[in-house]
RNA sequence: GACCCCAUCGUCUAGCCUGGCCUAGGACAAGAGCUUUUCAAGCUCUCGACCGGGGUUCGAAUCCCCGUGGGGUCGCCA
């Protein structure tokens, strides 16, 4: 059975790099049917910190790598490190400095398999002696991470590449608990713009950023995916049962990659063409309740035509809120350039009059008949169609750009298509 | 500096293992056009890359070597 594991340390919020790794490795667990392990790394009681482990747990739920076993917690588990070290010390291959325990690394080289790289190979006498129990009595990362990958089955240790390094010095630690060394499996990192290491300062940004800004999840866990993995066929917008089905080590890519916002913008947006209205619905109410757009009693079928008329015009689930505002005000605000728009043309208060009161007669208000109605004034003053659809989506809305007008003034309903048109005719002169 | 890793369009990548189907394919971005009531969406097209040099071979993006470039690690941090 394949056992996998993430492990964070709560110093700092989960951000993409850190998601990456967490989501391949629920990938392989989830591909071939193992088991995908939490553990938090929180031995450095200086550092770690209750929100920034709240938040990892959060942002992995949001992205839904959810975890069959634990969290474990390091801080818990001091007293194992300590008897496996001392009966390293015992056996004579730690020697003490104080209260630490050091191990005395043999001199030879450590060579490993990696499932990504192949053959890895470090010189003999690279390294020095590697410290296991600090002075103040906690293990340090790579033993206790040995320790515990061990204690917990860990069959595949799939992590950054830049651990490659570590990587001979934990052989050494295994040699030294006489257990065998699990799988590794080195993945590349996701690199800033200059291609060094992310970091807050380059780039690194909490997944919780994304979130709020109104990414999907599904998006952005398609787009993570493809940073350094990638199907073998041409498909981009991809589900999740997609990429667990083809998921595999053997296409994990060895090259570092860069995350561009951009494509995850189209991403995003091609994940929102594709989610059904409902599901949408559902996410946008209570960023749509916060901005006072709606209230509790909304009219649900209503919300749902709106959302179908502005998905294609939205990258993210905040931009619902400034593609479609005007549907909900009761009274819009013209801005200066519209203002501009609807005085420039002194016709234009006879085609505003006119659609009135062809709209007037309407008895049913759908799309088919705002538009016959809106055809029949076009015809009846010969002008050009734009001539009345531009200035009336401005009079109706505020903006000179968005959904099809006919579309919208059959959701807007003919009491309020006739009321904005009304409030325009002021600013017209 | 030492050790280790990496190297295809600006970016993400396919192809590399199992050399010929590659005058290198797709996607994002950019540009042009179509559609059209606007903006999007959609569709079509254009731009654009095998780091360099040596081998091996009838033939190399693919295999080998050497350079070069970039990155990572060298903590009683994780």
């Amino acid at each position: 059975m394949i056992k996998v594991r993430f492990a964070p340390s709560p110093t700092g919020y989960l951000h993409t790099g850190g998601a990456r790794t967490a989501l391949f490795n629920w990938l392989y667990a989830r591909h071939n049917k193992g088991i995908f392990v939490l553990r938090i790394e929180d031995t450095d009681k200086e550092r770690s910190e209750k929100k920034y482990l709240d938040q990892i747990l959060e942002d992995l739920e949001w992205l839904g790598l959810d975890w069959d076993e634990g969290p474990f917690f390091q801080s818990q588990r001091i007293k194992n490190y300590l008897e496996k070290a001392q009966k390293i010390l015992d056996e004579g291959l730690a020697y003490k400095e104080g209260q630490a325990i050091i191990l005395r690394t043999p001199q030879k080289m450590f060579e490993f398999t990696d499932l990504i790289r192949g053959q890895i190979k470090f010189e003999a006498g690279s390294f020095k002696d590697q410290v296991l129990i600090k002075s103040d009595g906690t293990p340090t990362y790579n033993f206790a991470c040995c320790v515990d990958d061990h204690d917990m089955g860990i069959t595949h240790v799939i992590r950054g590449d830049d651990h490659i390094s570590n990587t001979p010095k934990q052989l050494a630690i295994y040699e030294a608990l006489k257990v065998e060394p699990p799988q590794f499996a080195h993945i590349p990192l996701i690199v800033a713009q200059d291609r060094s290491r992310l970091s807050k300062r380059k780039g690194a940004r909490p997944l919780s950023d994304y979130r709020e800004e109104g990414y999907l999840a599904d998006a952005l866990f398609n787009f993570l995916a493809l940073l350094g993995w990638s199907p073998g066929d041409d498909s981009q917008v991809l589900s999740k049962e997609a990429i667990i089905s083809g998921f595999s080590l053997e296409r994990v890519l060895k090259s570092a990659a860069y995350f561009d916002a951009e494509k995850l913008e189209w991403m995003n947006a091609q994940h929102i063409m594709n989610a059904d209205n409902k599901t949408l619905v559902e996410k946008l109410i209570p960023m749509f309740l916060e901005k006072k757009l709606i209230t509790k009693d909304y009219d649900q079928r209503k919300l749902t035509r709106i959302i179908e008329l502005c998905k294609p015009r939205v990258k993210k689930l905040s931009d619902f809120l400034e593609v479609g505002d005007f549907f909900f005000v009761s009274k819009i605000e013209y801005s200066d350039e519209a203002k501009a728009f609807l005085k420039k043309d002194e016709k234009t208060k006879k085609i505003i009059q006119d659609l009135s009161e062809a709209l007037q007669k309407l008895d049913a208000f759908d799309v088919e008949a705002v538009e016959a109605a809106c055809r029949g004034v076009i015809s009846d003053l010969d002008i050009k169609p734009g001539a009345l659809i531009h200035p009336t989506r401005v009079a109706l809305t505020g903006k000179r750009a968005g959904p099809g007008l006919f579309e919208l003034m059959s959701v807007l309903g003919k009491e309020e298509v006739l009321k904005r048109l009304q409030q325009s005719l002021e600013l017209i002169q």
